[in-house]
DNA sequence: GCCGGATGTTAGGCACGTCTAATTCATCCG
DNA sequence: CGGATGAATTAGACGTGCCTAACATCCGGC
């Protein structure tokens, strides 16, 4: 009577697998081996020996692309609330900056107990985002990992609630952190001067210039009233 | 022009043979392949191996028994150092028991960066002890890990000051922790009952009765002055 | 002096996670 | 249509860290 489950589930690779598939998909894009092996860093060979065992492992499904099953789901909505509680905690109670929290996160993620997590979960009051404003997955119940629209392309005029910054390019992050755009400003969105030039925006009455890169990274939504 | 060291040092698992070896030497206890793989829960010829890769990295010498290089030992109190902050930090922020701290650090020792060691340090304001009473190495500069005497054996009529308290039995180290039994405190040391019975002490005037167990987990020192 | 137990090593094997090189396959373009 | 291009897999290998089985060695007691 072997073994149902092949071998050992859930190892630190296998969580940042899962994890890496949910991201990519929630960011809508196409969860492919070579997309996975860009985002984790490896080889496609290594992505296909990893896609067989979670196949195998009944984590994944392979049809056109990747996705994750029910239990594969489960289990990367386990690695994010993990790395996103533990942003929320270095930032929050070890005064960290938000374009450094998450590379340690992703150190500690597979490191930290049920036992541990819950006693940060109930140490920040059971926060609901993290410092980049992405929403954190409960211990149980729904997950809603929508990301609004972005700024890019955001018309003029229009006055932008930021919810969430992308946390995937930390200089990027320590730019707009210093310039004060985070979750919960409002920006009185200007012209995007032409042919791959800056986006005006006031924060506060102050004029900011942002450049492209960083207006594909800043998510939220319009909101009424003018400026 | 081939690599000097032997691949790639510094793996968790190198770690906890490093401070294994460390702690089990500063126990005063001898150091060998069978000791080690009682500690850590592996074969023997696991440990054979794995002093085979330390002693071609220069961690490790093989004489009589196995001891630390002088680099090897710079290694196993960088991790001792950090499992013993994350314990004080575990313990003094997020109040977590000082019998569950251990098998945390054990996780989160090997998952540390140096940017975050340095931030929960100075968080603590550097502390020196962690909550067992056990000295935290400096991040740089000498370290004493002197164990003081054992509440064991010590005469009946001593004043004896509690300086350190083994974490090695988490369940004993609760019940100590429910007694009052920790760093800082002075027993008044009564009768040794014979033949493997308790020892009689007062704490804080409050009788109480420790089985041999226990007073080979307590380590102080005798202080000046009578009950 | 020899035998038995403890101690330690060698031999061989395996799961994991990665790699490079070679192959297959589809697609797109000229 | 046919070749280049890119995506994915297969094949083969390697380091890590663990295991069991077998062998070696040493030491104490009879």
């Amino acid at each position: 009577m072997p073994n149902i489950r092949l071998v050992g589930t859930m190892t630190p690779a296998v969580e940042d697998y899962l994890k890496t598939i949910f991201l990519l998909s929630t960011r809508g894009e196409a969860v492919t081996t070579s997309a996975l092996a860009r985002e984790l860093h490896v080889s496609s060979p290594s992505v296909s020996a990893m896609m067989k065992r979670l196949s195998d492992g009944r984590l994944v499904e392979r049809e056109t692309g990747v996705h994750l099953t029910a239990q594969g789901e489960r289990e990367a909505l386990r690695v994010v609330r993990r790395h996103r509680l533990l942003e929320t905690f270095l930032a929050r109670v070890l005064g960290m900056p938000w374009d450094e929290v998450h590379v340690e996160a992703e150190l500690l993620e597979h490191a930290l107990s049920e036992r541990l997590e819950a006693r940060i979960d109930a140490a920040l009051g059971h926060p609901t985002r993290d410092p980049h404003g992405d929403p954190i997955p409960p211990a149980a119940g729904a997950h809603d990992e929508s990301w609004g629209r972005s700024l890019a392309g955001t018309p003029a005029g229009s006055r932008f609630r930021v919810e969430r910054v992308s946390d995937r390019d930390s200089d990027a992050l320590r730019y707009l952190g210093e310039k004060g755009v985070r979750p919960g400003v409002v920006l009185e969105v200007g012209e995007q001067e032409p042919y791959g030039g800056s986006c005006r925006v006031l924060l506060g009455g102050e004029p900011l210039a942002l450049g492209q890169v960083l207006t594909h990274l800043v998510f939220g939504t319009v909101v009424e009233g003018d400026a």
